[in-house]
DNA sequence: GACAAGAGTCACCGATCGGTGACATTCTGT
DNA sequence: ACAGAATGTCACCGATCGGTGACTCTTGTC
């Protein structure tokens, strides 16, 4: 009897899958400052013990995290959704078209936001993760939407890495800070501003076909 | 006799002073992270309970650190050192010299780079402090180099803005962060790239006069 | 049913944290 | 000169931290 798999204890599996969503959970609440072995068994439920058993400690355990957790969006999601129709778009309106899903879609996951916060803060773990993450996904985004501007004199690229680090920023800090430089950060409005600032920063780079 | 003013021990002032000073040390060297009572005592070699008779608590050292503190460039160092001459130019050289100067002055302030951490990262006692001091800042100097772009239909507060906002972000993460986007951060190659990128945006938003 | 391996529990360690009360020393006003 | 305030020293508290050894319980195998 019983052969069943057992409905509830005794799972190492399942165990260790509670750890890994603890950790998410606890980045989401508390950011990264509250991430300890302590809390990270208390909230999965789990005595701290199994930590160092089944990761090896606390730096494995976020180690796995970041592989498995998707807090990073995809590339499709990147260019919004449709990336053959973004590719048919002339430059200007591809690019900035572009910028305008990236904000979005960084601003869109409180997870990736406190992560970012971790990654810009301290060199952890998770770092060397999501650095080759960012910079691969980059590569690829941007090599599918380069087309046309070549052959540009100025340095399309260090632009692109400017809104970039203007978004990441602006997103950090929304958590905590109400204005910046005039902008409102609290409020669509303050967002629509820096949105159609940086559109009209790629369109003025970008000629038109 | 001994009238002079004592040569060591028992002197209030100099104990503040030194808690203050001990705070900016501590920040420099590891990061708004190591900030505590204990180690804020040790670094100033000054017993701990100390922090709380003369200031009432860290919270409050800190914030007195904050007002005390210039690791905010003044404004003339943010216009380059010459207001005057740089009122001068025309709107392009002129906004496009102040953003570089704004790039160098904060890459070169080690201490400020470690406060932006803090502020980015978490609300604190500095934040607030912070926060006043920047937004009235950035509302004189812009204010003092705004002349013949106020007609445009452009928002080029936004685009300064975000400026601003990649020029600290970069900061941040070159501590630790050695590539973003494909912009070498560590290298001065990469900071030409950034510098000259973000340059020719005011150009490019800017009428030559 | 016996038994070993794996899963989970519990109690404990030393270190550090923020914070405080009690004491010793020096300075100052009269 | 003396008293009282100011300055600084020291020991201690409870809480939390990361980490570990020893135990109990469950499960699968023979």
């Amino acid at each position: 009897m019983k052969n069943v798999p057992p409905l509830v204890q005794r799972n190492r599996a399942v165990t260790e899958q509670k750890l890994i969503s603890a950790v998410g959970s606890i980045l989401m609440r508390d950011g990264h400052a509250g991430l300890g072995v302590n809390a990270v068994a208390r909230e999965a439920c789990v005595d701290k013990v199994l930590i160092y058993r089944y990761f090896g400690g606390l730096t494995q355990l976020v180690e796995r995290f970041g592989r498995t957790a998707d807090f990073w969006p995809s590339e499709d999601e990147l260019v919004g959704g449709d990336l053959a129709r973004l590719q048919a778009l002339p430059p200007k309106a591809r690019y900035a078209e572009f910028v305008r899903s990236y904000v979005r879609a960084i601003r869109s996951r409180p997870l990736l936001r406190e992560v970012l916060v971790w990654d810009a803060v301290e060199k952890s773990e998770l770092t060397a993760v999501l650095d080759d993450i960012r910079e691969s996904t980059a590569v690829n985004v941007i090599s599918a939407l380069a087309d046309g501007v070549t052959d540009s004199p100025d340095d399309f690229f260090a632009v692109l890495a400017v809104l970039g680090a203007a978004t990441h920023y602006f997103t950090i800090i929304a958590r905590n800070t109400p204005v910046f430089a005039g902008v409102d950060l609290q409020s669509e409005e303050g967002w629509n501003r820096l949105e159609t600032a940086m559109m009209r920063i790629v369109e003025l780079f970008l000629s038109d076909e």
